[in-house]
DNA sequence: TATTGCTCGGACAACGTTGTCACAATAGCG
DNA sequence: CGCTATTGTGACAACGTTGTCCGAGCAATA
């Protein structure tokens, strides 16, 4: 074809040691930092290798040394969900100490696509995993395990696994505000959830029920209402029950993007039902509506599951561990109230 | 060392053919879809395959085929950002559709990381690369271009390099934007913008510029201030504007990050002055604040690029191109003035 | 039955690198 | 001055895979 032009090959081992007059060995020896080698060559390698513009070959290099490709990966379900942005970030973060690169991978809430994703990943020889779970099996993971590749799991446990876990305290969470609501006085509270097949919802959900039940908050079938997808789902939901004869005096909703759209319909009926929420989000203080919030460090999160990991890689065997992080009860939201300025 | 257990090795095509009782090279044969095999010696190799659970070795095949590492990498600011989340998930997207994995890097605005992970991917033979440039020079990578890597620059050209760009329209955008403003009558503008060495500020800034200049608005270097990095920067900048004795009747701010702050200290202090903001944000809605955003597709900007870079991995050799998409106006926010639900 | 044509399996080399080993050159010692 | 350590260097093989090529096996045809 006439198309390649300029199609030069890529300078090899052999190419530099030719320019530089000694042997392949030497090249690789001082290419690895290998000590012992004349100061004089060095320098003469050094000198073809920049006017060649050689740049190992990493497939190369880890076929032949086995290990250590210098990449981890990340298995979460949406990159551009700003919660797993943010782990990403956290990760990368890590992994740039470690002078590793970061392979991010979505699942899309897909286990078919997780298993693929991981084994994919696996293949490709990553020195270690983490994985926000999308499944909930992952025993087809043990073979990998076995054969040395370290993993951690995020957020929500690994099913049919013994692994590294680090999670949020969901259900502690989500008790301490449901009690604050309760110490306020609230017996009728609406709750509004995405799903009770993720993890992380039925925890939060527990958590609420640990709080209702010892104050004698009878189970009321027609607050709880799951299969909330969207900010558009919240807003009818809360509207259906606010419309209801004893309409609820508060509302938890367990995630963010069922929060906004709890909070634009209460602000645009004027309602003055409290509000708690799980997840914190960036513009909270902006918001024309008083809550609270179930905050968390997301990127702590992040950075202790990417450290964990690299301690593995770093080769520490000891026992699986369980780190659990903790939440925190955040007032938000009302700046429209002319709240002043936070310090 | 005793930490050794169940350190297996992993299995290769040899393992496989043994146990099958075939060649190595029917296994290959198998294992790249090669027709002409007799039936019954694939389904003994699968199911050798699948006992041993087989994977094969990427950085092998990649060695000794040369090409294709089924790889391209992206290279954005900051993954965290939700801008460069939404670009990462649309290339994902995209990258899936073509079984390729994504290996996502962060350059952190510093020019020498950026220099360093771009090398780094490419020394990984990545098949291609989606550049988001943090530094003004890229001349180095023009060896890899030769060496026939095809790279997109994205939302910014590349500095001493040819090659695909896809931009936004931030030029005719801000005009638009601000033609707008004085078409209502607006003759002092405060122009809030993080930095100048940023392309895309520069971008917007002039299109501010063609929109006053053949206006007849003078240029007054007190309402144009740059150096505003976050909000709180924006607000208390807002603030010194409002309290000269002239204030400007209106604000441009050329980022979101800077919106935020200068609705939240127009709205603490009551102001009716109007608001022009580049970028959307997606809580824009719920904000208490009449505004105008400047809004448009991230995820068809990093699929436009992504899907240019798929042709060139493709094959397609023609000469470098660069795309422009257009941005759009529109009004957002007051919701704490009783706007309406949108339909 | 012998020849041709065709299909498909297997031996072998090679991709670029690194570990092993051996050897050459030098320094240190008696 | 000869011997052993020590240091520096290179030949060679191997990592797991795939491309090349040859030839075995078989059917169709003369």
């Amino acid at each position: 074809m006439a198309s390649d032009v300029g199609r030069t090959k890529r300078p090899t081992m052999v190419d530099v040691a030719t320019r530089a007059g000694v042997s392949l060995k030497t090249v690789s020896r001082v290419v690895n930092n290998v000590p012992h080698v004349q100061p004089e060559l060095v320098e003469r390698v050094l000198a073809a290798v920049a006017e060649l513009g050689f740049r190992r070959n990493p497939s190369a290099s880890s076929l032949r040394s086995g290990q250590a490709t210098a990449t981890i990966g990340l298995l979460i379900e949406e990159i551009a969900n700003p919660f797993y942005a943010t782990i990403a970030g956290a990760a990368a973060e890590v992994a740039r100490l470690h002078d590793t690169m970061l392979i991010i991978a979505s699942s899309e809430e897909d286990p078919a696509r997780e298993r693929q994703l991981l084994q994919d990943m696996c293949a490709r020889r990553v020195d270690g995993l983490i994985v926000v779970p999308a499944g909930d099996d992952h025993s087809f993971l043990r073979a990998e395990v076995e054969l040395g590749t370290p993993m951690v799991f995020l957020d929500r446990p690994a099913g049919g696994l013994i692994a590294d876990t680090v999670l949020l305290d969901n259900r502690g969470g989500a008790r301490a505000g449901v009690r604050r609501l309760v110490d306020d006085g609230h017996r009728r509270i609406g709750v509004l959830l995405d799903s009770l097949n993720v993890y992380t919802m039925r925890e939060r959900l527990d958590g609420a029920q640990d709080a209702l039940a010892p104050a004698g908050v009878p189970y009321d079938t027609r607050l709880v209402r799951d299969g909330v997808r969207d900010p558009v789902d919240a807003a009818r939901v809360v509207s259906e029950m606010l419309d209801r004869p004893d309409p609820p005096t508060a509302f938890f909703s367990l995630n963010n993007r069922i929060t906004l759209g709890v909070i634009e319909e209460l602000h645009r009926r004027g309602s003055d039902a409290a509000l708690l929420g799980f997840d914190d989000f960036d513009v909270a203080r902006l918001v024309p509506y008083p809550l609270t919030v179930i905050a968390y460090d997301t990127r702590e999160l992040a950075r202790a599951a990417t450290e964990l990991l690299f301690r593995r890689i770093g080769g520490d065997r000891s026992w699986p561990r369980t780190v659990v992080l903790p939440t925190e009860l955040v007032a938000r939201g009302a700046s429209a109230r002319r709240a002043g300025h936070a310090p």
